[in-house]
RNA sequence: GCCAACGUAGCUCAGCUGGUAGAGCAGCGCACUCGUAAUGCGCAGGUCGUCGGUUCGAAUCCGACCGUUGGCUCCA
């Protein structure tokens, strides 16, 4: 009998009998690896440590360590949960369970009682039964006629439905866990840990609705949340990040920094108190001076205008839902939800020459959307905002390099900002699509050329694009490591035919430009919630509402302070006193919560001087230094714009 | 929109099975004049989200509405 070869990620081989198993193999390597093992990768595919090898092949394990280990590790959770919801509820009807990218896991359930906590509480005990009996976990390979009669028997309609989505080529997989007399059965891809045994500590995070396969249409199933660790230590680490998270969150910083404010009268509005208008204004006159050095003019166009225009547009049509409307002299108008159309009659209202192009019109205009009530929240989703919008009219060989210039813009900002880690998707033409295909693979040409000379990492989302043009969306990672959407840069090829825009071209002749709708922060309001969690409220200096508090120590000093105060004020910055009559360890106390940049703390000493203590925001005591020479230093640190 | 939880002072929260409300922080006043994350004492502050119902009596029980929060295809 001739023996296989297995080759592992070092490099290195060990041969063995053909039909060996897996967890032999990892034996072989090392008691610490068979151990830690929780599954396996062959040849590129996840595989069940039982799996048998009979052929050379290449194998990598999977443990703690690794993403995918991790995953097997929760989607195992994720069985254990659903076999413990049926020990306890025998009624309730399985469907699916995975585990997600943020370390948690899911399953939900057809039950006709939504959970309550205490059912979650006794969920969790019931898993923690599961884990102690050790039960097995076996991959078994059957036919479809199988699968059926199986999920059948146990009444599972929702099983027999995914199995009828299953490809006709794919292998239908089933996984059991038993122990002695108890025994239960999953529909599932694999692979799974050897035994429930190996899951450590869980626990059941939250209860809620979920509609099956994601549809309103179809039945509102249960769904429950979940997490597991090998250890209790990296559980309370998980909380303890997840408390960290909370302690950021914008609604809280929002309210606690004097930023943001809402009101019942208008729900999912928000109300910016003068910190956190001070803070909006800086951003868009950022932007501002970003457009003043890439050819951008800026417009104001009316917030309410006819339902002719919105019909002509195609968002009467399209997009009523999420428009406001009122009536006035029996006419009825709709409060913009978007710039475009404005700027698309603007460009009508006047003829271009070809040498005029690229007109970029840019708006600051307040926008609204009627946004449906469960979906808003803080400053991420409101119904009432603003974008740093602008539309770029330009001929078909002018996109690359607008687009080029576009994204130069964009990483500049970004990196203003620490948001270094920009991840670039270029999405292309969806089935249903306005325009030939001609036009659009064009478009789409001239958009990799633009991404590629500038020299920028992107991914291709086929079809993924809007119906009226490819599109290219810019995400950052904040601080805390979550994606968010702030950029986007669309062609449009559907609006500039509505609104029949021509220029006449160097012929002579009519010619329709393309539409490029364009922003870099995106709405201002959820560009702010973003960068309030990005910085946990320690704004730059330059952004900062209050840029320098400055603290006299005693009475005697607050002249001194004053003046200071008086002068930093008339350079422009914005500066305070706290002349309270506190201690300057609870003044200093104060100005580190309002994450003021910096403190001058004036006593006798600097008095005398002229010079200042300087304490920045976070850190110790700097000492004294002349105040003239901290003025220079703030001119460098906090000047704006501070590009 | 749908499912669930929640809504008590500006903020964070307490208030057991119904007997008309309490604390800390913030605010205001007084004292202390003080050297790098919060001095002490006092005062004031609440239609208990709104409306309706049950009850001798509702913050508490029931219903409706409003709002907030967590979710609502990262596939078997």
């Amino acid at each position: 009998m001739s023996s296989i070869n297995v080759s592992l990620p070092d490099g290195s081989r060990l041969s063995f009998d053909p039909g060996v198993d897996l967890t032999t193999v990892a034996l072989a390597i090392g008691p610490g690896l068979a151990k830690a093992a929780l599954a396996a990768e062959v040849d590129g595919q996840l595989v069940d440590l039982s799996h048998r090898l009979e052929a050379d092949a290449g194998v990598r394990f999977l443990t703690w360590r690794d993403d995918e280990g991790q995953k097997v590790y929760r989607h195992s959770t994720a069985h254990v949960l659903a076999q413990a919801v049926q020990r306890v509820f025998p009624q309730a009807k399985v469907t699916i369970g995975p585990s997600l990218a943020d370390g948690r896991f899911y399953y939900d359930f057809d039950v006709e009682q939504p959970f309550t906590p205490d059912d979650l509480a006794r969920i969790e005990d019931e898993m923690r039964r599961v884990i102690a009996e050790d039960q097995a976990f076996s991959r078994s390979e059957v036919s479809r006629d199988e699968a059926r009669r199986v999920f059948d028997e146990l009444g599972e309609p929702y099983k027999i439905e995914l199995l009828d989505a299953i490809a006709e080529d794919d292998t239908v997989s089933l996984y059991g866990n038993a122990n002695g007399d108890s025994h239960w059965v999953d529909l599932c891809r694999g692979p799974h840990l050897p035994s429930t045994g190996r899951i450590g500590v869980v626990k059941l995070l939250t209860a809620s609705g979920a509609y099956w396969r994601g549809d309103s249409n179809n039945k509102m199933l249960q769904r429950i949340y979940g997490i597991s660790f090998p250890d209790k230590k990296q559980l309370a680490e998980w909380l303890r990040l997840r408390e960290e998270a909370e302690k950021r969150d914008h609604r809280r910083l929002g309210r606690e920094l004097d930023l943001v404010w809402f009101s019942d009268v208008a729900p999912a509005c928000p109300f910016f108190f003068p910190k956190g208008a001070l803070i909006y204004n800086k951003l868009t006159d950022l932007v501002r001076s970003l457009y003043r050095r890439f050819g951008y003019d800026e417009v104001i166009t009316p917030q309410i205008m006819s339902v002719d225009l919105w019909k002509t547009s195609g968002h009467y049509d399209n997009y009523r839902e999420n428009m406001y409307f009122v009536e006035v002299d029996g006419q009825e108008f709709a409060v913009k939800p978007m710039n475009c159309p404005a700027h698309a009659i603007m460009f009508a209202s006047r003829h271009h020459s070809y040498r005029d192009l690229p007109v970029r019109y840019a708006d600051f205009g307040r926008l609204h959307r009627y946004e449906a009530s469960g979906v808003t929240a803080g400053l991420t989703r409101v119904r009432s905002f603003a974008q740093d919008d602008a539309h770029i009219f330009c001929r078909t060989d002018q996109i690359e390099d607008e687009v080029f210039s576009f994204i130069d813009m964009l990483m500049e900002c970004y990196e203003l900002f620490g948001f270094t880690d920009v991840r670039i998707d270029l999405s292309t033409r969806p089935a249903k699509a306005v325009g030939d295909e001609a036009v659009w693979a064009d478009a789409e040409a001239r958009l990799h050329q633009a991404l590629q000379r500038r020299g920028v990492e992107y991914k291709v989302a086929e079809g993924e694009g809007a119906f009226y043009g490819p599109k290219i969306d810019f995400m950052v990672s904040d601080a805390l490591a979550r994606r968010h959407q702030l950029g986007t840069c669309q062609l449009d090829f559907n609006l500039p035919e509505r609104f029949d825009l021509t220029y006449v071209n160097s012929a002579d002749e009519r010619e329709r430009p393309v539409m490029v709708h364009r922003a870099v922060l995106g709405s201002i309001e959820r560009f702010m919630g973003v960068l309030i969690e990005h910085c946990a409220g320690a704004f730059p200096a330059w952004l900062a509402p209050v840029q320098v508090k400055v603290v006299p120590i005693g009475e005697r000093h607050v002249d001194y302070a004053r003046r200071l105060t008086a002068d930093l004020k008339s350079r422009g910055y914005r500066a305070e006193i706290d002349d309270t009559g506190e201690r300057t360890s609870a003044k200093i106390g104060r100005a580190e919560a309002e994450r003021v940049p910096y403190m001058l703390i004036c006593g006798d000493r600097e008095v005398d001087a002229e010079a200042v203590s300087v304490r920045e925001r976070g850190m110790r005591d700097r000492g004294s230094m002349p105040y003239v020479d901290f003025v220079e230093e703030l001119s460098a640190k906090a000047a704006f714009p501070p590009l």
